[in-house]
DNA sequence: CCTAATGTGTGACAATGTCACCGACGATAT
DNA sequence: ATATCGTCGGTGACATTGTCACACATTAGG
């Protein structure tokens, strides 16, 4: 199977380094919800996403959560391969969010490519780049945003496309790092502006204008 | 010179790759307050810091700053290291914070390097590993933790051998993210408590157990 | 000495986090 | 159907933190 075109990335790698990929790359199922990687749990591979969606997310030692990215098909998911060439215990966590389907290459597989090919490192170096940048806006956000606005492009990023974003506020909680009870106050704050509707774990975008105005007041 | 010594990564660098790296990285200097890098402007080399630190901060847009963490002697300065193979505009900068001694390694030896030997390989990815550790407790300090828990800390870690932090309450304020009213407010109950003493620009530790406990307290 | 820039103090208020508690809903067993 | 239990969401009171609009103090430079 040829997954190696879905990176753009990898694109232009020479032909013997696809090969090594193609040979050594293993093609693995993780079901949904599986922990992929946290606290006393490394990685053993460098996983490049097909098919579904990664959660990282940081957990603290009082039991609070926050979400640091999404790795997407696509992606590589390099907070491992710091893991794979110079283990460190991070304390955040790696969760398939749905269904994923990955190529996992070893660490072995992993330093030869590294050490062969411009292009892998390229592609690997810019992940990082990616997941950095990331970090930095989680920060920004953390640090200087309201939470009104923060919350409100999260419903759109994660809205589906029927307008439903299935959470609990707990959930919405850990998305943003604050608490349920700020949630629940936001949310009420919303529907009565009509902006959302609420069932029991669901939350349903009525008014995309409204809640996009607030989310691009940040600008 | 040999200062591949001061960096215990390299320690066991094959010989041939310490040559490459005596030969080809140039030692410079750089006066304190430089911007080392920011938005813009992209660094040219890779950074092994032989003497001073380097202090990296995120700006906001709304000219709200937070730092990120310090590079001190003995280390690299990675995240240039992600701009050098794979360049993207970040919002951080990294700035002198002292007068710096470092050995600058260009774009081309880095990449040659990375590709010869395994243990500059570790190099890189362990001190990856660090920053990526140090921006999940930023996130995690900012997210979850009190502000005066988080002040302590921060004098106590930057209190000099004579218990005395150079700063401004704006620049305090910087260091945690925070605004600077918030840190008048706690200095002067530290004050009260008898924990430090102030002077215009400078604040003095004189109860290192009281801000201690306080700075303990988190655990 | 005078002035301007910078650093610090303060009160009022808004936004967010914390705590304690309650009731509503859904699944399951009886 | 009814009882029971765990999860989800709502609420008030209060603590902490952020924001705004100032005032006042200190320092550097003319």
């Amino acid at each position: 199977m040829d997954w190696i075109s879905r990176f753009t990335g990898l694109a232009s790698l020479e032909a013997p380094i696809r090969d090594i990929l193609t040979a050594r790359g293993v093609i693995v199922a993780v079901p949904k919800d599986t922990v992929i990687f946290g606290p006393g749990k490394a990685p053993e591979n460098l996983l490049l996403l097909l098919e579904g969606t990664v959660r990282v997310q940081q957990i603290s030692d009082q039991g609070r959560e926050i979400v640091l990215y999404r790795v997407h098909a696509g992606e590589s998911c390099v907070l491992t391969t710091a893991c794979l060439l110079a283990y460190e215990d991070y304390s955040a966590e790696g969760i398939a969010e749905t269904d994923v389907q990955a190529v996992a290459i070893p660490r072995t597989v992993f330093d030869d490519l590294i050490s062969q090919s411009k292009t892998f490192r390229q592609f690997v170096f810019s992940a990082y780049s990616r997941r950095i940048t990331d970090l930095f806006m989680v920060i920004e956000e953390v640090a200087f945003h309201r939470v009104d606005i923060r919350l409100a492009q999260r419903l759109l990023e994660l809205a589906g496309k029927d307008q439903v974003v299935n959470a609990t506020h707990q959930q919405m909680a850990a998305e943003l790092g604050t608490a349920r009870e700020v949630i629940s106050r936001q949310l009420q704050e919303f529907h009565r502006r009509g902006w959302v509707s609420q069932t029991r774990g669901a939350i349903k975008v009525t008014d995309l204008a409204g809640l996009t105005g607030l989310a691009q007041s940040a600008t």
